[in-house]
DNA sequence: CCCATTTGTTAATCTACATGAATGCAAAAT
DNA sequence: ATTTTGCATTCATGTAGATTAACAAATGGG
């Protein structure tokens, strides 16, 4: 079981998974002080890869729950938490505000990475960001 | 703060949001042995709602990490896989790939819930999982 | 049993977003 | 400098699913 856990310490990570299409979906982005792993869970595996989009340092950690166990779980429950949302987002909300909650939830991640790995992350074609975005400066 | 867990010994729960337009989007359910959870975190409320769907034994936990850490945090786990396949299924998926998959997550709630509920829960509406159901019988 | 309310079905229309293609543009690569 | 190569923009068209509405079926309460 090769699962791991990485502490970004600077840079910026992805993570993303390719449908059967060949398109991939980006899951989540984790700039500092994030944490990102692959496979959750060793059984039904989810074809998660991890990339850096930039010169990042991270710091490798074993998912065996050494110590910190109160800290680990509180990492989780913000991860769930994060989840959540986005769950929520993807169903109720259209991609104009999901594109305003990125935003939020990533304030400097729009200047560094390219619009079409935002357009994955939001689950909306680079097309459609594009129009999207000139309709937001229009106003 | 007042946010609980609960762990279902029999009967049927769910959890639900209520968007800006009063639409109500179902966010998981829950049958035996299953746990769920409102706020996960005290600070950024989701406002999950919870009910039951079937007269339920519960047993409701104090979030209060008490002993069994390691099983808990398997627990949490075992959540963020669950939500981690719908994100990326409501990403990629076209609905019908989301009802069938549902079906396999939850093999015997399609009997147990009224339709409208399982379309909240694809993020669809009554009536186009009405017609979605209607083409899969036709072939 | 009857009425009222909720649930499911079907069909017509509308809209957000996908798809495909053409164009411009910048950064690499040669 | 020139040729790629990848990214962003714009437009034309297609489509999944929303919306609205009307009706049928089921459920529940008196």
């Amino acid at each position: 079981m090769n699962s791991k856990v990485y502490q970004v310490e600077s840079g910026l990570l992805r993570s993303y998974t390719i449908d059967e299409k060949g398109k991939d979906h980006i899951f989540m982005f984790a700039p500092e002080n994030w944490i990102m792993a692959d496979n959750v869970s060793p059984d039904q595996p989810c074809d998660l890869f991890i990339d850096a989009l930039e010169d990042s340092i991270i710091i490798q950690k074993t998912k065996a729950i050494d110590s910190d166990l109160e800290h680990d779980i509180q990492k989780l429950i913000k991860r769930i938490e994060v989840l959540q949302k986005r769950v929520i987002m993807l169903m109720s909300a259209p991609a104009i505000e999901r594109y305003e909650h990125f935003n939020q939830t990533y304030p400097d991640i729009v200047q560094r990475v390219p619009q079409k790995m935002i357009a994955s992350y939001l689950g909306i074609t680079p097309q459609a960001l594009s129009t999207l975005r000139g309709e937001i400066a229009r106003k």
